[in-house]
DNA sequence: TCGGTATATTCTTCTCTACGCATATTCCTT
DNA sequence: AAGGAATATGCGTAGAGAAGAATATACCGA
């Protein structure tokens, strides 16, 4: 039963907090790190979670990994996500994720580090400078 | 966090049909071990788990206690109510539980017991006799 | 008051999950 | 080739959750 999976991987909170962004955008696990002051076991772990379920896709980017929704993610899934960002629009803790990612994109851009070389649906920093295969 | 409460519901196969039938309609235990086949303590830990996680609400009816979902139910549940009843039409395991619903509450009105004497929002049997406060 | 029906609770066992520490793997740069 | 950064995995522990058997509780009717 797909929507068990579905509803399993939305049951914790870091996972939850974790599908919440990704139904905003394609980030890499420094990022999920910062964003939600995590260690980076336990993140990776809750990604390995996800992958197991099959909730995310990853592609690798150099050194970094990118994680992201599937691309023909499953009606259940589409619906699902679609429901979680309606729930979380105006509560604290996921508008304050959206804010610190935005930060931390609009960081990645900069001089430091640029991962996620994606074209973020929401607000971006400048100078993407390479994107390797 | 209330959408954790939500999800933790829903990932089990058990709990998550018993919500997608009471979604659609209210009914009392029996039914609930009628439609799902399953044995009583299974049923009546599962709802317990949800009556702890304000999911459900109950009305005694004599010997009987009819579950149902919140009358003020919060938006996140009312949204996710939604989602499920729309992720469930046309899967055949929740179609089967809704014809398996019908079939007990039509032979529940009959003459052998009525206990879930609600308005059902589906199709039902004839003679609610009795409705005990 | 007693027996019966509907439902809940307790106890035990087993599996799954979460977390942190330590370590491994993969890739990049020099 | 070697070191470093990003990420994953193995191990141990502790707690949550699921299931069934047995038992308890609450209500009803006679």
């Amino acid at each position: 039963m797909k929507l068990i999976a579905i509803y399993k991987c939305l049951c914790d909170e870091t996972r939850l907090r974790i599908l919440h962004l990704l139904s905003h955008q394609a980030l890499c696990v420094c990022h999920f790190q910062e964003i939600l002051s995590a260690p980076q076991v336990k993140i990776s772990k809750h990604l390995a979670y996800l992958r197991e379920h099959a909730l995310v896709e990853t592609k690798r980017e150099g050194t970094w990994i990118v994680y992201s929704l599937p691309v023909k993610a499953s009606a259940e899934l589409t619906a699902n996500m679609k429901c979680l960002q309606d729930c979380c629009r105006g509560n604290a803790v996921f508008s304050a994720d959206l804010r610190r990612m935005n930060r931390a994109l609009a960081n990645c851009a900069g001089p430091l580090a640029e991962c996620c070389g994606e074209q973020p649906k929401t607000a971006r920093g400048s100078k993407p400078k390479a994107a390797r295969a």
